[in-house]
DNA sequence: ACTCATAAAGCAAATATTTTGCGTTTGTAT
DNA sequence: ATACAAACGCAAAATATTTGCTTTATGAGT
């Protein structure tokens, strides 16, 4: 029932975990959505169903927890001497990323999952990154909008526009949502 | 497998549709979510799971269809003399609504469902009343942003927020978002 | 009004899935 | 090394889903 991590990291319950993720994603690359189903996933795995529902409670949870593995970049964003820049440059490969069949089919996934856990994640991420990028920009004398303004000025509509009007989603709307939340006073 | 709507809406299909609706409401009322089960709603709808199963394909369709019909509202926005009064008071009475718990729910629901027109008209129904607020403020001689900017300064993060961290969607940022985007220039 | 064609519902058997109890393996802490 | 408990495996039981076929009842045409 409790679809918590690393209760116990060591060993047989990493490989256990590892091989289930693995199974997922080779079997979401080639198989329609409907027969992804965990009996296969166990099968592939070479693991028994109940460890999967045990552990992880039902398909949504195991599919949205790898999804939301394979979202998180893990290197930080690149540094183009401008607010403007960094945040134009960072939104551009995410946007790109999330754009793509995958990234929209994790994004779907992550939403679809009851534990609202996973989704104040995403929001962390998004706000320290958003942090970082200010910090920096106040490090280089630059004026930088507060954390919560760059949120609602850029994440979220580029979210919003990802989920609901992806066809919106583009770095031409990113450039405006960009400009118009740097000029707006405080 | 067709999750169609209204195909021969005489009689008998939409007393089913009726029913079943019906049935979903009233135990999502009473029981915990992961009780919620298709048989149990045939059953309290006096109609057959396979009527269910064909007709929506399975639970989370069934449960977003519910979910937006009840998020859908229809009496028109109320008209304060002001653009800003507009957005406040419709925005108010939106957030009132989706930060409740039944509300969050349908949010969610929405979510889940893997039918992308779902989320769609979500976002035509959105888009229709920033429209018509516009055109309200237009015809009394306001100035108003485009829609989209509308779109990507107030449905946005109050959408993110409300998806994303529920403890932000409140009035007091609605305000905020409404003065932003009235006085960023165009 | 009556008949016909057919979409949608019912029924029940066949499949597939999820849950559960219990014994075994395997990290982890002492 | 040993003990403890978490996580896994196995297989039976309980549920849920799919499917083929039959029945019902709506809407169109006469």
């Amino acid at each position: 029932m409790p679809i918590k991590e690393a209760v116990r990291p060591g060993g047989r319950s990493a490989r256990v975990q590892e091989a289930v993720h693995q199974a997922v994603r080779e079997l979401q690359a080639v198989t329609p959505r409907d027969e992804l189903t965990v009996p296969r996933i166990a099968e592939r795995a070479g693991v028994t169903p109940s460890t999967i529902y045990r552990r992880w409670g039902n398909l949504s949870e195991l599919v949205a927890d790898v999804s939301l593995e394979r979202m998180r970049s893990d290197d930080d964003p690149v540094d183009t001497g401008t607010l403007a820049g960094d945040l134009q440059a960072w939104g551009e490969q995410y946007l790109e990323e999330m754009t793509s069949v995958p990234g929209q089919r994790a994004l779907n996934d992550v939403m679809a999952s009851a534990d609202g856990g996973r989704r104040e994640r995403c929001y962390r991420y998004g706000e320290s990154l958003m942090g970082t990028l200010r910090d920096r920009a106040l490090g280089r004398g630059e004026g930088a909008p507060s954390v919560s303004r760059l949120i609602d000025g850029i994440i979220a509509p580029m979210t919003y526009r990802l989920l609901y009007d992806p066809e919106a989603a583009t770095t031409d709307n990113l450039r405006r949502w960009i400009v118009s939340v740097l000029t707006s006073e405080e």
